[in-house]
DNA sequence: CGCTATCTGATAGTTCCACTATCTATGATG
DNA sequence: CATCATAGATAGTGGAACTATCAGATAGCG
């Protein structure tokens, strides 16, 4: 990373200041080279924008905030935005919210549906629908939910075993954006083995 | 969607040019609003470049390539590069890519080490190696690839009931891509949960 | 038939983002 | 003490994803 960089950084709010023990002189420790990769995992894994990690750094500083603010964090700003195509103003869109809201009573979870989450899962279903599988949710959105409650029950057993706060929550942090990205290749790899089996070689 | 930005996806290659029946007149079919919705649900949903998709949308429209290619196509263009910070230069990807070798051999799957997937792991889990979590992959990483073989499973066997060829094809790009989003906000919304039951309500 | 609104394709511009380069003042270092 | 490096400030760069403008052509209406 270039110096140049770093400065960026500090200018944007992602990294403290250095120590100033003089006037063209700072000294930074190593605080801000723990600072320094978690921001390059948040950004070059996570595929974070800048804005997005200084978010979430603030998060992480504020002693203040509550823990379930903070899983909240992270993955709020990772959401893209999705508008649909034409003249359906979100039809689709619409009734994905109503599917969530569906299987997050179904599952006895206590997120209210207009979540981030879960705003996030009715977009993300809602265009599965504009592209043809509005069958899709029945098929399998089940078995996803209990692959996701088997993983977000490790997860938080994981960041658990960190007592002090400040290394809960950047493990939180750590998890939910890295944690995507692990899983997201873990599941292209197991897709690569259930294709064959299925399949078999070619096709 | 404004003409503009439908012209320029045609000049990009993510969509063909309609059917010219004059010089100043082209018509467009329902095919042509399919592929729109596939591109805006790629880049919106699933966070692709415009050069992603068309690599994807590439390999949707080549009858000749194989399914496994298809599989890949999609999930490959949605991994980041990652560099690591200071000076050391990538002892915790080499040291991931053994942990990520082991896992595969240790699950029995086929695919060979090196592959985009399992580069992709090896750099989720050599970043979180950097940022201090390196006991991650002991703690967690068998209950993600458990979670990671049930999500496949389903998927694969969604994916084979279309039957045409066209068809499989975007489901299956649809379903790794859009897949990704989906799983994540559950898990996001499961994280939230286990968390409510782990930490109580406060901390 | 004439006129104007609309469409196509081409080209150039705009906006945003993530850096990167340059500049000045100042102090470190051999 | 001369040179080199660093802090901080400001301006510039390059890429990505659009977006605006223009010329040529024609569809459609009166």
């Amino acid at each position: 990373m270039s110096v140049a960089t770093i400065k960026y950084y500090v200018r944007e709010g992602l990294l403290p200041a250095g120590q100033l023990t003089s006037p063209n002189q700072a000294s930074y420790d190593e605080s801000h080279v723990r600072r320094l990769r978690l921001i390059r995992a948040m950004i070059d894994v996570g595929g974070l924008s800048v804005a997005a990690v200084r978010e979430v750094v603030a998060a992480v500083d504020d002693p203040d905030r509550p823990l379930h603010e903070m899983l909240g964090a992270a993955a709020d700003y990772v959401v893209p935005r999705y508008e649909g195509v034409g003249d359906e103003p979100g039809d689709a869109l619409v009734a994905a919210r109503v599917t969530v809201a569906e299987l997050i009573d179904r599952r006895g979870w206590h997120s209210h549906p207009g979540s981030p989450a879960a705003e996030a899962l009715a977009v993300a279903v809602a265009a599965l629908e504009n592209v043809g599988h509005g069958d899709f949710p029945e098929a399998v959105l089940e078995a996803y939910a209990d692959a996701a409650e088997r993983v977000a029950r490790v997860d938080v057993d994981y960041v658990a075993k960190n007592v002090a706060r400040e290394e809960l929550v950047a493990s939180v942090v750590v998890g939910t954006v890295i944690g995507d990205a692990v899983f997201a290749a873990l599941r292209r790899l197991a897709h690569i083995e259930a294709s064959k089996q299925v399949f078999g070689l070619d096709r």
